[in-house]
DNA sequence: CTGTCTGCAAATGGTTTGCACCATA
DNA sequence: TATGGTGCAAACCATTTGCAGACAG
């Protein structure tokens, strides 16, 4: 049940969300796993997946899962655009506002009642140019 | 190496694409192998994926790897939103025409080298929404 | 106490890959 | 006939899950 007073706030869970809030870049399960092992040497990355699901059928926080690669979570509610590396799979925020889409009277389009939508853009990030370059 | 002139027109390719761009569905990998599989039933889902990966690498047909769920392959080339089911997966392309998004003047965004984007609307289908009434 | 959560490890499942044989150009 | 492609099956790997013990409320 995704209802956030059946859940405990376990001290896995407040660290897990505090440290993906710390962090600019959107790491993956793996990535916000090896950082938060630093103060609790013990979790598990179950643990980590299981919590990171949570959060996001919750609504704190967000998974981005466009792409074949791994998911990668944002600590940020506010919705934003991404911008994805095709080279080394990074992702970053899109700078500036999100492009305005003008759902309204759209909730129903084509049959499908449209609750949301998600717009990435993709390219290579200055670490790949560069590297490029060379 | 991606070259059309490198590869060979096999059978199998030749059907693997004829059977895509029949369909105005976008099948997941195993759905196709299933329909080539009436045509060609010694064909492997191994071939199928390297198929469908060569041709979306070649961009004559396209990847659609949104979400968490299975890739879905499209045969049709022009650009195009999609429309995502977050109850069964099942993806229909937009009506009407895709968003304008104006990335004139945006290739160097970020530091990013911003090669396009993707956008996808998300909701519940047409059956989905029926089986939810009942 | 009760029912959720965790650590651990094994299972899952879509996708990829190694290999020996086949077939296209 | 040289080389890319295929069928098959095993390998991969991110993610999920079963379980028994731990812990929040």
């Amino acid at each position: 049940m995704i209802n956030s007073e059946l859940h405990r706030n376990t001290r896995q869970r407040q660290v897990i969300l505090e440290e993906l809030r710390k962090l600019k870049t959107h790491p993956t399960a793996a990535g916000l796993y090896a950082i938060v092992r630093r103060r609790m040497p013990k979790i598990s990355l179950g643990t980590v997946y299981r919590n990171l699901e949570l959060l996001s059928q919750l609504g704190t926080i967000w998974k981005l899962e466009f792409g074949s690669d791994e998911a990668r979570y944002d600590g940020t509610v506010e919705y934003h655009d991404h911008l994805r590396c095709v080279r080394c799979g990074r992702v970053d925020d899109a700078p500036g506002p999100p492009l305005a889409l003008t759902e309204g009277g759209k909730e129903d389009w084509g049959g499908y009642k449209v609750l949301g939508h998600r717009l990435e853009f993709f390219g290579v990030c200055p670490k790949c140019c560069r590297r490029q370059a060379k």
